[in-house]
DNA sequence: CGTTCGATGCACT
DNA sequence: GTGCATCGAACGT
């Protein structure tokens, strides 16, 4: 058991590919007033540069995607629908626009009280979230870790909103198309821990029926 | 089980 | 004015 390194910012000035698929089993934390949060990364896409369609620097550079051209390991935080704060790490170097978005985690601590925020305003009560789904898909994660604008910018590798590595065993991940977008479909950019309840999307094979029981 | 559709705010044309 | 890197309730089969 090591102690929590914050990852560096060597760590995102790679290949945006490559950083996306060691995100895997890292560690996102949020720290504010009300409490700490954090979850296990399981599901991660790529974003790379002003040649990617589905990428926000494809417009070339504007007010809203200045941060994907600043330095790696800046966090990229946007709204996404007129509802959903998003949440990126920036990659590889500064001038060079990528990031990885960050599409779900398992819950590792501060349970509670991102139930209570995923719950928040809704009639829905807190316990009637399973345990997968407090941070399945980037609109859910953002809300149970309190990620909003206000956070666009941040210096991931210190502060209250980092990526940690917890010395965690490594997980078997598979690569396949992006999820949700329009542009860009082919490039098999999205990475997620294979087996994990917590990643959103389709089922990619096999037995989908397991809701059933036997007999 | 599956698909459709409304909510909602901001960047960009 | 249009179009989203979404979510979940509502409805159809």
């Amino acid at each position: 058991m090591t102690l929590p390194v914050t990852l560096p910012r060597f760590f995102y000035a790679r290949p945006t590919l490559d950083v996306a698929g060691d995100l895997i089993g890292k560690v996102l934390v949020h720290h504010t007033r009300t409490g700490l949060t954090s979850g296990i990364i399981v599901e991660v896409e790529a974003y790379i540069g002003e040649s990617d369609p589905a990428c926000h620097a494809a417009p070339g550079p504007t007010a809203r995607n200045a941060p994907l051209y600043g330095p790696p390991g800046l966090a990229y935080v946007y709204l996404n629908y007129g509802i959903h704060n998003l949440v990126n790490a920036v990659t590889e170097e500064e001038g060079s626009p990528a990031a990885v978005l960050i599409r779900a985690l398992e819950p590792l601590e501060g349970e509670a009280l991102m139930r209570a925020r995923r719950t928040r305003g809704t009639g829905r009560a807190p316990g009637a979230l399973s345990h997968d789904e407090i941070c399945r898909g980037p609109g859910n994660l953002t809300r149970a870790l309190g990620i909003t604008l206000r956070d666009n910018r941040l210096d991931l590798t210190k502060g209250p909103l980092r990526i940690e590595d917890r010395g965690l065993p490594p997980r078997e991940v598979e690569w396949t198309p992006r999820i949700g977008i329009r542009v860009g479909v082919e490039a098999a950019w999205r990475c997620a821990a294979v087996g994990s309840a917590a990643v959103s999307g389709r089922k990619s094979s096999g037995t989908t029926a397991r809701q059933r029981r036997p007999g």
